[in-house]
DNA sequence: CAAAAGCAAGAGCACTGCTCACATATGGCA
DNA sequence: TGCCATATGTGAGCAGTGCTCTTGCTTTTG
């Protein structure tokens, strides 16, 4: 049974994480603020420290919850699509990443962008959800593997790399070769570099102005890369 | 002629953007101060503001340094290995840019990172030298294209994009098609995006022994996918 | 030589994270 | 039921930040 007190602290800590998150609308992670948290939940700034220990420690329940949004959301966009190809349904996951990330650009920044000041996300609360939509392009690339879709590179492997690839599929069970692998986890990285380019506006000012449209043909060079 | 105090106001400049720069040794971006840098300059933190308008104004002068200091060594490997093949230079560039961007894990974070705050770099004083090295990348695609050495990806171009990269074709002056354009602007993205992962740590914990050896595979693969 | 412009100092404002001593409300237990 | 530990909230305070303003001094300039 769930005492009042309990259940008053448990609704306080989602207020914590919700206003959390609504200030991250509007301003950097650097720059979060527990006094401004604080202040909108009507308690003296003191008071929030009852809460979370830190703002280190704030920072990891919002990079928690922001992971498991956006890993739902491309988990949920590749199933809605379960009945295409595993080339589309890549594809779709990466439009997928992008426009969750071009919706929450600070949460984008939370987990993609430079990592705040000395704060180190503790391992083992933000690698599980961290690793929701890496896993869903690598289950992929296994898909269209064993359905005999997938091309591999060919071209020697060094070993230190085939190393860590077999580490990774071991760690996820995959049959897919090394070198398939390896050009994933390339995929995945540069998605984060299209995606952060668009989000931090690095590529140059009014280069694009069909943003969209250069991300989806660069994604599918990328895929036809890989060898979907 | 030069008078002693213009001489010493260009020192004190100077003295700001090293001292600047070496706080970016230890330091992210973010938490960048200006009375620290006016501590270690003798002077009382008011004082600073005679040289420099802002804390934005100094993060500009280390975002066009670092963006210079970065160009220049991306342009000297290149120019180092110049009887080499346009593809081997662009490997080079790319080898280049992973190096100094990890051992300047805070200015590259400065220049591809989370934008800070509500802070926007002057267009007019960041673009130039922000463009050098994708400026290189664009280079070596069109010397292999003049060469004869570039495969230009077959498969239709978008309007839009295709209207996007018309404008950076006649920007640079490129007789390269817009498809290897395009194909070229994503490899700077992914490029970005890899050296990303390795500063920021975004690749898991313990995944990669050897970094170096995966980031060379990984560049071989995007270069290909170029057309190279 | 006097006026103007440049530079430095110091106080002050508003904000941040975080700690501590203290007061009050709540819940389990005798 | 009454008591006592625990949980929660308060307010003051410390050290740090960016930035502004007044005040005094020094250098350059007309």
């Amino acid at each position: 049974m769930e005492t009042p007190r309990q259940r008053a602290r448990r609704q306080t800590m989602d207020d914590i994480v919700r206003l959390g998150r609504e200030q991250l609308a509007t301003v950097t992670p650097a720059e979060l603020s527990l006094r401004a948290v604080a202040r909108e939940l009507g308690i003296v700034s003191s008071a929030v420290y009852r809460y979370v220990k830190d703002r280190d420690e704030l920072l990891t329940l919002l990079i928690v919850d922001a992971y498991d949004e956006l890993g739902a959301e491309v988990e949920d966009a590749v199933a809605a699509g379960s009945r295409r190809s595993p080339r589309a349904r890549t594809l779709v996951a990466c439009q997928a990443f992008r426009g969750w990330s071009l919706r929450e650009p600070s949460r984008f920044a939370l987990l993609f962008g430079t990592p705040v000041p000395g704060y180190a996300a503790p391992v083992d609360r933000t690698v599980e959800p961290g690793t929701r939509v890496p896993a869903v392009l690598v289950s992929l690339l296994e898909e269209a593997w064993l359905a005999g879709d997938l091309t591999v590179p060919d071209g020697a492997v060094p070993r230190t790399v085939r190393r860590d690839m077999d580490r990774i599929r071991a760690e996820f069970a995959l049959t897919a070769p090394a070198p398939a692998v390896a050009r994933g986890l390339g995929l995945w990285s540069a998605l984060v570099g299209a995606v952060s380019f668009e989000v931090f506006d690095q590529y140059g000012p009014e280069t694009l102005t069909d943003p969209g449209a250069f991300f989806d043909q660069h994604m599918e060079a990328l895929v036809d890369g890989v060898g979907f």
